[in-house]
DNA sequence: TTATAATACGGAGGAAGCCTCCACTTGACA
DNA sequence: TGTCAAGTGGAGGCTTCCTCCGTATTATAA
């Protein structure tokens, strides 16, 4: 719903160690559950696996897609590094296609995920952050070099990745039919059926 | 989640006559509060409004799916019928283009039904059969006719108007939005990028 | 009619999650 | 070592879900 909370920018005063320390507690805890159970899980049992109280992991994480965001920043933050640095051996529409691909793996991680994605990508952690820019950067490459169309948006990615996640979550059997799909949007967003 | 439940196939033994009144206030309450608060509205509320019980209302409808399928019945049923009726005048692709637009449109009368749109529109009422067969027929009518890429499936088409609904929940001033992905994505499913 | 059996009703109540609040504890720093 | 801002935890209030079963109503057979 809302997602204007949940600000990680780095104008945070730093943590005092005891702080620090359950905060980690808290990020193992729930990447635990996240992957064992779904993003789903209740929020009670992720601070009783980290030995904290609920309060403290709601005054660290005010939000689920907080704590969503916030496991997924180190996978986010080299989901667009690699994107980064393959670059200059891509077609930008192959580019874009690796790029789609993993983020779509990535939000497959955590079962149920992929209906908030949406949301938890836009909670400013440095990962989220990074993996925002380097869609954009793609999307402006493959535009400049006329082969993506014009009328595409970076909101457009995201609603793919989205429908792609969907489809993973439903059919567990389909992993392979990422590429499938990304391939349809791909196909879609060229400005000519190249392919 | 499961989807086995609400069976609705006409094996039903026929309601006693309080009962079918109460299926009807039911459905006038859920629909009127669909349309206020959106498809997760507690189910207590409606039965509050029908007049009923709760207990009676889940006898009825033992899911939300269930009850959501019911209220959108009828507008299932008129959109496969209208789609069957003008599919004459129009191309494969044009044929699929308004089907999905409507579908999706149809998705977005209820805030918060796009999640669970896959697992409703197939509860086996008249309404989501319907639907389905003419988007079965229409895909299949698009690949004889060589326009429609052979791996296309049906599930390709929920997913993505699942995720264009999603998209129109998390921004709704992209109502319009609709016949862009749309677009983009029957880009993608032509054989060659024709539009 | 009336009796009776199958249907249906309704809402109390237990279970689960969410999230806030605040009395108490602890670390940082002078 | 004293001070106090920062941090803790979990009780408790709230919401929603869904089941269960004693009571009530309808259909039908006599």
């Amino acid at each position: 719903m809302t997602s204007e909370r949940g600000k990680k920018l780095s104008d945070e005063p730093a943590l005092r160690a005891d702080a620090q320390k359950n905060r980690e507690l808290i990020l193992s805890a729930a990447e635990e559950l996240f992957l064992e159970k779904g993003a789903g899980v209740p929020l009670e049992e992720v601070a009783k696996r980290a030995g904290v109280g609920i309060g403290t992991l709601y005054r660290r994480f005010p939000t689920r897609e907080a704590l969503l965001a916030a496991t997924s920043n180190e996978r986010f933050l080299s989901l667009a590094e690699t994107s980064r640095a393959r670059d200059p051996d891509l077609t930008p529409g192959d580019a874009i296609r690796a790029y789609l691909e993993e983020l779509a793996r990535n939000t497959s991680t955590y079962q149920s995920l992929a209906a908030s994605i949406g949301t938890v990508i836009q909670c400013g952690t440095p990962g989220c952050n990074a993996i925002t820019a380097e869609g954009h950067r793609l999307l402006q490459r493959g535009q400049e070099a006329g082969t993506i169309r014009r009328d595409v948006t970076y909101e457009d990615f995201i609603y793919v990745v989205t429908a792609i996640s969907i489809a993973m979550e439903n059919d567990r059997s389909s992993k392979s039919r990422i590429g499938h799909l990304v391939d349809l949007f791909l196909n879609g967003i060229n400005v000519k059926g190249s392919e």
